[in-house]
DNA sequence: GTGAAAGCGCTAACAT
DNA sequence: ATGTTAGCGCTTTCAC
């Protein structure tokens, strides 16, 4: 059923209903229910790909993940999906698989099906994802981090404040040999500036440089016992992990080794998994608005497209250090 | 830029650029040179909601989950999302918060946007809701279960046969007073069909019908103090929580009380969440492939596009019971 | 407040 | 193997 049989059905051309279904109060009071009335009697459902075509608006918006499967990524999916439902714009999910060339290709599929607004996880785009984006001129908001330099807006946290908050806690807590713990992909620049915050603040607190350690996967738990022998061996006081995943890796071998935490050995990781809070002893971590990030996204990309005047923003949330029982 | 802008630039019509899009070898060898290169002139970019309008195929499928925050059901996304990479279709997701008059609102939203297919969780369904799927013809997979009465396609799991195993487990190891706990819920079949397998294994093996007791929500740990209290003064000796977040919850509540398990009290689940395996003991519980769940849904849609005449299908996929240390 | 005409960018069906 | 014509279902612009 078209627009057209319901502008036969009530007596109206396809114009008036089309703008009944936009603007209602711009049809007079009586056409507004004669117009109703058709659409239920035909059974009318509006074709939105036919009114995107015309209007150049699809009010879809689309988000790129790495993957859905982790709720790290989920989350904020979730926060964008309940931002944008009342007004009407539906969610386009792509998964890249932390493979940049996936990256690209999706978001050259989704600027051929003319999404109104992107998000793109981290800031590692490739150079041509890049150029494709600022050529499409459309609202993309990069999430978790807010590089110097944005495609167009960024939504994020400050992670070197994470490592430099964690570093300021262990100091207040009395250790003084420190150890930092990340993710050594080069593309992950949210682990590294992480580990700087922790490594800078250090150094203003007059601690000791912390020894540096790398693990070869983010979310590896099997390389944490030779970690904790490691962290032992140079006598370590305190650890941060860059990455609850990890940070637990560690506690468990700590146990396993019989190694008392914190008192031999405090830990402290990043994210605020599930995990973290029934653990025993309950790992000392932070938390990361996760949810909040696709909000917020969101909320921006909306307001964008109703104000074509507003600018970009680089905006930060946020994280809350969780103090509990491994430090 | 249009396609008729890459046909001047080429020295041929339209037409022959877009048969060279979809059917290269429907164009001569020399002017696919001409057509390529003309493309990577003028940078076009296919609009693919004009393809879409015009050829009545959207490359597009949906999927509805309760909520993608949780991993049960951001699984499924990601395998739909593998399964439908390769061909060239995308993914639209739509978050129900287990409303039904939300699920009817986005299954109204994604016809409009004449998704070629559609994915959704569950068998629940309003009325209203299978009358606009099954008024739309276009292939529909209901997943997690595989009811009598479906809407078209569907893949799940065997409920009632993860009751019965588990009854089963229970019994070879000797075990003869049972409990299952379930999510009260009407809407909840899931839960039900589990429960009844559970029941009707019981008796059929032989053994006292088994105390049968119900939370508020499906991942309520809260209630499991008061649980393990109901559990003990009925002087259960093991008991089926149909979901991992109750177990564990069952299983912590039982540590915090200094009842032993297996040895007091015995306990499986049924998600094989990550938790499960972490916990000590580790949780007897059941694996559900939930990527593969997504995955085939995905690769049924695909075959049913690509032949039409294709019927739908009532799929079951094996699970797995992970028989661990609390049990 | 309402309608007519033109067009969004593409493909289907028919030509040649 | 290629071109022409006529839409897909809607909105935009400009009339009245």
């Amino acid at each position: 059923m078209r627009i057209e049989d319901v502008g036969r059905e009530a007596g109206l051309s396809a114009q008036t209903v089309s703008r009944f279904l936009h603007f209602p109060d711009q049809v007079s009071t009586p056409n507004q229910e004669r117009i109703r009335s058709a659409i239920a009697a035909v059974g009318y459902r509006p074709n939105l790909l036919a009114m995107a075509l015309a209007s150049n608006r699809s009010r879809v918006v689309a988000i790129l993940v790495p993957t859905i499967a982790n709720p790290v990524h989920a989350a904020p999916v979730q926060g964008l999906s309940d931002a944008v439902r009342e007004a009407g714009y539906q969610v386009l999910v792509g998964t890249t698989g932390y493979d940049a060339a996936a990256e690209q290709a999706l978001v050259g599929a989704f600027l051929g099906r003319r999404v109104d607004g992107m998000i793109l996880t981290g800031a590692a785009q490739s150079h041509a994802t890049r150029a494709m984006l600022k050529g499409a001129a459309l609202p993309v908001v990069q999430l978790w981090e807010v590089p110097a330099d944005r495609i167009d807006s960024a939504v994020g946290v400050r992670n070197a404040a994470i490592g430099e908050a964690v570093a300021r806690h262990f100091a207040a807590r009395g250790y003084r040999r420190l150890a930092v713990v990340r993710h050594a992909a080069a593309g992950d620049t949210r682990s590294a500036a992480r580990e700087l915050g922790f490594l800078e603040s250090a150094a203003e607190l007059g601690l000791p440089p912390p020894l540096r350690l790398s693990v070869d996967r983010p979310a590896e738990m099997a390389q944490a016992p030779e970690l904790v022998a490691e962290l032992l061996l140079h006598g370590v006081e305190a650890v941060f992990c860059v990455g609850d995943q990890l940070a637990i890796g560690v506690v468990l071998a700590c146990q396993r080794r019989g190694v008392a935490i914190p008192a031999q050995l405090a830990v402290a990781g990043v994210g605020d998994s599930d995990l973290a809070a029934l653990i025993t002893p309950a790992l000392t971590t932070v938390r990361i608005p996760r949810y909040e990030l696709g909000l917020e996204a969101g909320r921006h990309l909306l307001a964008r497209f109703a104000d074509r005047h507003l600018g970009p923003v680089a905006m930060e949330i946020d994280f809350e250090l969780l103090i509990r029982e491994t430090s």
